[in-house]
DNA sequence: CCGATGCGTTCGGCAATGCCGAACATGCGA
DNA sequence: TCGCATGTTCGGCATTGCCGAACGCATCGG
């Protein structure tokens, strides 16, 4: 086991997990040799560990694999060790009052944005939580700040998908809207995500200054802009609450 | 590999995440070896996978491993997967809505109530969400459905331990409380896991009629019960919700 | 009714895999 | 400045678990 290797095991259970988590349906020992391109014997193995662990379910009837409940204990878990978010807190229940539009909090992860926190708009019920869900980068207010400030800067990825008429899909015009977040703050998303949904972001940082992650609202068009431009008093509430952050974070 | 075993470096990989997950403290590799008592060239192999796959993340300055947010990803990807969540999440919501009360959905598991869904008390803000925390069975109403409707009925488990002075905790008044909970088809909790909170709770049931799941809700004593019992009509709304869900489920 | 096809599971043999322990580099505290 | 504790590397060995074929069972179609 040479440096730089890896466990062959546990990559594999690892990505069995994965695999179960891309779709909604369950998959079976078959599909998953397919998928994976490995015989059936060794999948039922790692299987059947990862059933012991309590990480996978298998169905009683069909035999078939779903993640288990485990998973969802250690990710919230998760939530409870990540600073950025326990600290972030109260400051975006505030935000979420001064702005009364949802307000989320993300970092990078894996090419997009992982969503860290999320506050429901206030008196605005049948909201779905949406911790935990992965928002692609390019089209995204939290997302674009995250790549204007990425230290490791490896904003190219796989080709930019196109979610509206609006969304940029060319890393050219990506880039400018980079250098233009990079200039004044902050960044928004004009319906490239959601067509009639816009957000405005603005990055939160550590004690050395690095991007830790991002701060922001996101709601319908005819409530964050006017005249086809962000309001401006959401963008400096925006900005505050992303400044207050830092400020927490850096003591 | 007989029938029965299971793959050792994955066990081991789950058993480094699980500790991870049980503190909000990061740990280094010396305190993994002496808690799992194997040696630190052996768990530095692993944490290197877990860390290639994203499940855990290693601190730039201190070499110490926490969670990786993979695993939030993957844990919310069960929340999409969960057939009682996604089949519930309406009807909590009205639920919430007629009791103006928080509403819990929590599943069995590892012997406590694994939390799959929570509606926040209408007109109430600042509380936090706790999708995919672990409650103890015994000390909520939530729990007492489900162990008392258990299919494996193993409700023995390690000492009852006592949250408040109500909280039971011999296994004989244990018993008791399930064979009424039994009887009259709901539970509650009158204070037993937080001083000053009562939880009320009905149980869900799948198409083979096997309880899956259990529908609640949570709040102050002074709201959710009146001389000591708890009110009539917030019973028969939880109940009526369980068997709306039931009803889904069994289509 | 009965092949045929798919499924999840079992199992033995073989060698690749990854476990171990000692040595190394680094950083912190005394 | 010394010493101890940390995270990391690495070579050798045998244990580990990977593989592929065979099994029992369910489902489907002729």
């Amino acid at each position: 086991m040479g440096v730089g290797d890896t466990i062959q095991s546990v990559e594999r259970a690892a990505g069995i997990l994965r695999l179960l988590a891309s779709g909604p349906r369950e998959l079976g020992v078959a599909e998953l040799a397919r998928a994976m391109e490995l015989p059936k014997g060794t999948l039922h193995g790692i299987l059947r560990t990862l059933v012991h662990v309590g990480f996978v379910e298998q169905d009683a009837t069909t035999g078939r694999y779903r993640l288990g409940g485990t998973l969802l204990h250690l990710g919230s878990s998760y939530l409870d060790v990540n600073e950025l978010r326990t600290r972030s807190l109260n400051w975006a229940d505030a935000l979420a009052g001064r702005s009364r539009e949802s307000v989320w909090i993300g970092t990078l992860h894996e090419g997009g944005v992982l969503v860290v926190h999320h506050v429901f708009r206030p008196d605005d019920s049948m909201q779905v939580l949406q911790v935990g869900t992965l928002l692609p980068a390019h089209a995204t207010a939290l997302g674009k700040v995250l790549l204007a400030y990425d230290p490791y800067g490896e904003s190219a990825k796989e080709p930019l998908a196109a979610h509206t008429p609006a969304t940029l899909v060319t890393a050219d015009a990506l880039a400018k809207e980079l250098e233009l977040v990079r200039g004044r703050g902050w960044a928004a998303d004009l319906e490239e995500l959601v067509e009639g949904e816009v957000s405005i972001a603005a990055p939160i940082r550590d004690r050395r200054a690095v991007t830790v992650g991002a701060i922001g609202v996101r709601g319908a068009v005819e409530r964050l802009a006017e005249d086809g431009e962000p309001r401006r008093d959401l963008v400096s509430y925006v900005r505050d609450a992303a400044r207050a952050i830092t400020r927490d974070l850096s003591r």
